[in-house]
DNA sequence: TAAAAAATACCGTGATTACGGGATGGTACT
DNA sequence: AGTACCATCCCGTAATCACGGTATTTTTTA
């Protein structure tokens, strides 16, 4: 795998209110000299402060506890992104919280480290992170990739026949009836039919609705 | 990381159409007893000749080419895990082609490889993939974290006012501008004239058109 | 082969939309 | 004080849509 990014030192902060394990990953890096990680926070607001300043610049990367008391990590996140877009943000995680890493991921993360990672793992989470990919492990990867799916795959195709879809799908480009009727060389009058079952099987009562239902169910 | 699946062998089997690859793929597996590679196919079409024969039971895992002649990889996957959902599905793919792995992910594969693999590689993701994680690398994790985030970009929201952009919404609910009008207290006049800016705006002249563009681009 | 489903076609009417025009008061910034 | 922008309102018309019918042909399925 090349490092793009292994010619210069990586500045990186922390976010963990537990004292004893942010003292323990700095310390992790006291013989990493490429990992600069120079500055420790026990709070999202002490970061912020922080950072309030003109002349303190952001790291690279950022390792941020996903449940830190007041601001949580979640909300850090979307804070942090919001006013410095450039910073790579990692989370830590105690154990698999799902719906948790997966709010940190919605709000920008670039990834998330278990808490029990060894100096190697947070070193090559560092590394991806700035390299533009995303830390993730397989396991999270799957629950992640499931998560998305689980919203929409029961993909209920309301009993809408291969044609009703096609039309549907005219629709949601746009076409006006005329037009579809046009495209598919049917009268319009078929078309009016069609979409007539459309909206009854998507118990819809406009062409409107009919495609915010198609694309938000990806009907299509 | 625990293996809780090396102590079975793991049935695997092959889908590539360059006979060539094939062969070195399942050569590179004969010193590894613990994965049988037993069936290549060149081809989806033959791999669902081959299994709709009830006697042949499918494999644990499936290796599979997004890019097939006749049926895609990308078909071939959402076919087999609707036959055969138990069969965890791995794509190869010569080239980090998000858009394609992207829609393998989405119809159910598990992960994927590129074509220089090793060997070892391809064993990690084959346990990665019994094991119930997805064998995606970091570079392509973000990828698809971005896709799914459909990156809401500031530079498009089209100029739209918080008027327009509250009417946008209630049109992508479904409601007629006279809806729209009594649910704003307004005139219907009004609700017309700012969705005639908002269809100037968003350069369409339909709300089927505005709906989509809404939706597709998270513009509401 | 009979029945069911899908695709096709037509009509009429009232509702709704798209879009051209023009107009007014308010806020906000300069 | 001036300008730009926003939200509001009005008119008229041609086009389009929603939806209630009815009906034939083709395809699929039982």
């Amino acid at each position: 795998m090349k490092r793009t990014s292994k010619k210069r030192t990586i500045r990186t902060w922390i976010v963990e209110d537990n004292d004893m394990y942010r003292q323990t990953v700095a310390e992790s890096f006291e013989d990493h000299p490429e990992i600069n990680l120079d500055q420790g926070f026990s709070s999202c607001e002490e970061l912020f402060q922080h950072l309030g300043h003109d002349k303190n610049t952001p790291p690279d990367v950022m390792l941020m506890d996903i449940g830190l008391p007041g601001m949580t990590g979640i909300e850090g996140v979307k804070e942090l992104k919001a006013t410095h877009p450039g910073v790579q943000i990692i989370m830590f995680t105690v154990y698999q919280d799902n719906d948790r890493i997966f709010r940190a991921l919605c709000n920008g993360a670039s990834g998330y480290l278990l808490k029990n990672s060894t100096a190697d793992d947070i070193e090559n989470a560092i590394y991806d992170a700035v390299d533009g990919a995303a830390p993730i492990n397989p396991q999270i990867a799957k629950k992640v990739l499931e998560m998305f799916f689980a919203v929409q795959p029961p993909s209920q195709n309301y009993g809408l026949t291969p044609r009703e879809k096609e039309i549907l799908e005219l629709l949601v480009e746009g076409f006006s009836k005329k037009k579809i009727a046009d495209h598919l060389f049917v009268s319009f009058h078929t078309v009016d039919s069609h979409i007539k079952n459309i909206y009854t099987k998507l118990q819809v009562n406009s062409g409107n609705e009919a495609v915010a239902k198609a694309l938000r169910e990806n009907l299509i």
